[in-house]
DNA sequence: GCCAACGTTGGC
DNA sequence: GCCAACGTTGGC
């Protein structure tokens, strides 16, 4: 799950409430699709910093809601507000609950460390003009990930 | 700040 | 339903 560290770092989800927050502010379908229909409570995501002087993997998180509606759609003083959505009466966008697990021992595997990792080459942020905001992460992939994080 | 890549919008 | 124009993303 990318986010620019400026919004909400993993720093900002451990410093939250229950070290959980809401991922809200998602507007691109095939990552909302993502969350409605892969996501499930108690599943890993991994939490990028994108954007920012070392991109790459700041933490470890859990879903701990599944998807629900994402009000912020709805909110005319939200960065997020969908004026689709507020004519349709109910938000087309939704989000989950994801609660903070563990940081990265050094702070971040970055992306360089990741295109690095020959194993690792698949992984769909280091395909060329890959842009989405919530990606898949296969289970073999994450097997290397934690090697690399150290277990 | 550049710019490639991609998604969305809207006229036709 | 095509597709040009526009907006956004995000590494570099």
């Amino acid at each position: 799950m990318k986010t620019e560290p400026d919004v909400c770092s993993f720093a900002d989800i451990m410093a939250a409430p229950r070290r959980t927050t809401s991922w809200e502010g998602v507007r691109n379908y095939q990552a909302r699709n993502f969350m409605r229909d892969q996501f499930r409570v108690g599943d890993i995501a991994l939490i990028y910093h994108s954007s920012t002087d070392v991109p790459g993997i700041a933490g470890i998180a859990k879903v701990v809601r599944a998807a629900y509606p994402d009000p912020s759609a709805l909110d005319k003083k939200s960065e997020y507000f969908d004026p689709a959505s507020a004519k349709a009466g109910e938000s087309r966008w939704v989000m989950v609950d994801v609660q903070g697990i563990s940081a990265v021992p050094s702070g971040v595997l970055s992306l360089a460390d990741i295109r690095g990792e020959k194993k690792l080459a698949s992984m769909l942020v280091l395909q060329r003009g890959q842009r989405l905001s919530i990606q898949p992460v296969s289970q073999s992939e994450w097997n290397v990930l934690q090697q690399m994080l150290g277990g």
